[in-house]
Formats: C-alpha cells, structure tokens, sequence
DNA sequence: TTGAATATGTAGCAGTCGCTACATATGCTA
DNA sequence: TAGCATATGTAGCGACTGCTACATATTCAA
C-alpha cells in the first residue's frame, strides 16, 4: 500500500499544478498522466477511475485555495470596503488560475456533472465562511447573508472579467464602493 | 444559394434549441447535424467549420435571449429593487437554459477559447444594455456601472445557483435588498 | 529460494472527434 | 438533350477518449 499510496499523493499535486494551468481542457487521463510523470495506466492503478482522478485534483486545488485565504487574508472590514480589496488582489497572478478553474467548475456543476458539482459546493461553502470571517457587521445575523452577496458579487465580476469586460468590471466595483 | 441557404437558417433554429436542452456537450458536429436533421456532412457544407457552426447557433441564441429580454421587461425601478425581480424571474423554466449556457460559455470564454470569448462579449453587452434600461437613477452618469454592478452580482448569483448552493443565493438577494 | 503480492509496461479495443475524398443525384440552363 | 453547378450520401482517415487484457518486473515473506 506504501508506493501506490505515495504515487497517488505525488500524482495528485503535480496534476493540481497541471489542472490550474491548462484547466478542464487538460483533464484527459493522458495529459494529466503525463504531467503527473506517469501513464494513463498507471493513474487508472492508482486510482478507481477518471472521477476518481478529478476528484482527488480538484479536492487538492480547493485545499490549495482554503489555505491561500487563509494565509493572505485582509484585516477585516465593513462590508463596502471588502470587495474592492478582493478585486484588487483578484487579479494576482498567483491566484487567476483559480478563478478560471472554478468557472468551469461552476458550469459544469449548473449541468449537474459529477464529481464538479459536489466540489463546487464544497468550494462554494469555503469561499463563503472565508468572506464571513473578513466582514465586519454590525448586526450577527447578517453575517451570511452579506457574505453571500459579496461573494456572488465576486464571482459575478469574475465572470464579466471572463468575457472581456474588465473596464465593466471595475465600473462595477467603484459603483460598489459608492453604495 | 437558396436552398443552402434555407437549409443553414433552419439548421441554425433546430441547433440553437438542442445547445439550449444540451450545453456544450451537446455541441460536437454529429449531435448537432442530428438535432438539425441532417449529417455533419452537410453541416460542413452549409458552413466553413466547427467554430463557424457554433457562431452562428450561439449568435442566434444570444440573439433570442435579446428578444425575450425585451419583451418580458419589468418596468424601470430603481437599483436595489431591481435585483429581486431579475432574481426571481431567473427561476423561469424558459430562462434557466439561458443561464446555464451562459456559464459554459463565460467559462471556456475565460480560457479565451473562440468563438466563446467573442460571443460571450457581445452577450455580456446586451445584458448591460438592458439592465441599464430598466434602471431608474438619480445621476444619469452612475447607469452603466449601475447596471455592471447589478448584472455581476445576478451571474454570481446564478454560479452560487449552479454549484447547489441557491439557498445562500436567496439569502444574498434579501440582503442586497436591504442595502 | 520459492512463491505470492505488488507494481508497471505494451498493446489494443470500441467509441467519438473534426474533417475530407469520392461518388452520385438533382435541377437548371444553353 | 447535353452539360454544368448545386446538393447529398458513403466511407473513411488520423487523432483522441476512457478503459482493459495480458505479460512482465519487482519486492518481500515463508
């Protein structure tokens, strides 16, 4: 159980790298073993099938993602003040194959595929206890719900940006900062 | 050229809703010329490629979703109110095909793959177009980042939607409503 | 040292992909 | 009616897909 388990593990993270970098287009069982430094048959060895492979990659890109939230977090601040600090730094290259990934992630989840919309749940739910810890509020119970408007806000911009309308985008979040 | 021609609008219908039931993984050549009731064969005779089919049907769903846009329109509101409306009326089941082509579309557009990203473009632009028309503002100068704003927060609303999370969603519409 | 469990390579299957070569049918014009 | 442009079917190519059968190598225990 030993190998098998430490070329998983090794597999794992070198087919994150890849996945982030050429996204779900990469995700044939060929490329990922490849980049993984091994054989498509080797990958269906380690693991019980292609879901199998994708969930592993993209449990390990959303864990990667959790612990990047977690290092360089803001201070936290009110709730206006938090998404233009979010889009500035959006736009590090450090994170922008993240966002890529979790588009497609989240389209492929609106179709109902599998492992993408059970990962993009759990992506979701760590986005959003990560934004509700940032905020400021001045009543508890609001927490949340604000957390899941500037999210949705977030990922919505994301989604402008995608399609080449960042000038939009930015008109977006000063209109925010002015609300 | 007539019959070619009759032949390639009325490919362009039957494709545009089999993408809408389907998505894009409906969209490779055999599938479509199926939907279209012809062969890839003569797909490819009625257009130059791959890309050019997929233009052409995505041009024409982008264009229905204009139509439906404009003739289903709430009266102009004001910018907190509008977001509501928009969101419950999202839940249509003849706009949910919409959207979730829309996500597929912003996602592969991120990647910059073409005819995506072109496309997405000018949909983004359409949806612009029409939020800033149902917006009642006090300084005309603040329509169009308005309308960004507005439309970025409905298509993350829409992935937090897509990923199963729409209770969170629902949430985040209330408290946009008390802004 | 033998034998079983683990690990890995080779080769290929049946399907899909976009696309094309080639033959043929159809209809209009001269 | 002969010939040509338009239209369509048949068949297949080479690449890629997930996956598997089979053989072989390696390793560790009895």
């Amino acid at each position: 159980m030993t190998i098998r388990d430490d070329r998983r593990t090794a597999a794992i993270s070198r087919m994150a790298d890849h996945l982030l970098e050429t996204g779900l287009a990469g995700s044939s069982l060929r490329p990922m073993a490849a980049a993984a430094g091994t054989s498509d048959r080797m990958l269906l060895y380690y693991f019980a099938d292609k879901d199998d492979v994708l969930a592993a990659t993209l449990g390990e890109v959303a864990q990667r993602l959790a612990l990047m939230l977690q290092t360089g977090a803001p201070t936290p601040m009110p709730f206006r003040a938090l998404l233009p600090v979010l889009w500035s730094s959006m736009r590090s290259p450090a994170l922008t194959p993240y966002i890529s990934l979790w588009l497609e992630v989240a389209a492929a989840a609106g179709r109902g595929v599998e492992p993408y919309h059970r990962i993009g749940g759990t992506i979701a739910d760590s986005f959003l206890t990560w934004t509700a810890a940032r905020l400021l509020v001045e009543d508890e119970a609001d927490r949340p719900h604000l957390a899941a408007l500037l999210l949705s806000t977030f990922d919505g911009l994301a989604m402008l940006d995608a399609v080449g309308r960042s000038a939009q985008a930015d008109a977006a979040v000063t209109a925010w900062a002015r609300l």
